[in-house]
DNA sequence: AGCGCTATCTACCAAACGGTAGATAACCTA
DNA sequence: TAGGTTATCTACCGTTTGGTAGATAGCGCT
């Protein structure tokens, strides 16, 4: 476990990054709580001390990765609705979320597992998903106000089958994610 | 923490039970990972010995918990299809199961937890989750195959949509499972 | 070159973990 | 009521865990 070249030193932002990145990883395979301190510090090539310099306890550790990937990831389907969009624009913006997501599943898998994990409300992260959840489904149905007759049940319907197919698809990578997806939505934006 | 009646002897398939039940509450709660050998003792008033006398390991205890629950459930499905049914009948099956599950949260729980927290291929459960999944998909389609243009698509369709219509609602008690679920059937069964 | 800053390391700790060994006490039968 | 069976307990062990204290070494600045 001795790193190659001695001691590999980083200016701070870099080694945050490094260490946020492998921390996702990590965490993506085998949950928040199958992760030791160790185990983290070891795949950026540092001990625990070390890490620890950048983040004061684990569970700071988890709560800067996933505020990372909302800034990172949150944001950017955000800006799309000034207007209340039509069906059809909001199925652009939906199945552009799709392909992204299925280009990290490392990313989706992070998510899938840790929000499980967090249904325990002792779990250090139960409240951030809680607050995503609601916050998240707010803002599809607002996508979904100006063309669906029941805003509320449709993203309640939709959320439901991305987040199961998600699952599904993370289990058995014999699904088609896309085609499944697309099939749905044709229904879906029909209505 | 010790029992208040000093010590308390029960015949052993009863303890054996009365540890079952209590360590389903528990891990559908936090998870395989996040209950110790001590806390499952302790949720039936005993000592961790106490417990390894009856299972041999804490591994072994979980893998006791999965066939409880597989005996007890999934046989209760399966008989109801001698002939391949047509899509009345197996929506009447289909909302039975809905109903039932509907009314043993804790349970629903317990899979959706712990098959999220096994996707890790190094979890103890993992092999049986994904043995799982096949065979459940398998006899859907069987379900479906009678009337449906394309059961396999539809098998992995329905599925997701209830994995992830569980997984929302133990997120958030708010959404009316029941009602979400007949809305879908509505249109999953007209085609 | 030399100095200060700080990122990183070595060494350590107390607590919690899964599990074992051997003593003890509750029930069943004679 | 005595004796055997075994479910349960007390006490302990070796390992791993998250975290701390203090020493060390790489980098930027003058």
């Amino acid at each position: 476990m001795t790193p190659s070249p001695g001691r590999r030193r980083l200016p701070l932002a870099e080694r945050r990054e490094e260490i946020l990145k492998a921390a996702t990883e990590l965490i993506a395979a085998s949950g928040f709580k199958g992760v030791t301190l160790e185990a983290f510090a070891a795949a950026c090539g540092m001990t625990k001390a070390g890490l620890l310099h950048h983040f004061r306890s684990r569970e700071e550790l988890l709560i800067a990765v996933l505020e990372r990937r909302d800034t990172l990831d949150l944001t950017t389907v955000a800006g799309a609705l000034e207007p209340a969009p039509d069906a059809a624009t909001a199925r652009a913006v939906m199945s552009g979320f799709v392909r992204r997501n299925l280009a990290q599943r490392s990313l989706v898998q992070l998510y899938t597992v840790l929000s499980a994990e967090a249904l325990d409300p002792a779990h250090p992260a139960h409240a951030y998903f809680r607050k995503r959840l609601r916050e998240g489904r707010a803002m599809l149905e607002r996508y979904l106000l100006a063309w669906h007759p029941d805003p509320g049940a449709a993203a309640v319907d939709l959320l439901a089958f991305l987040d199961g197919l998600q699952l599904n698809w993370l289990r058995d990578d014999g699904i088609d994610f896309l085609a499944q997806w697309e099939a749905f939505a044709d229904r879906f934006f029909a209505a």
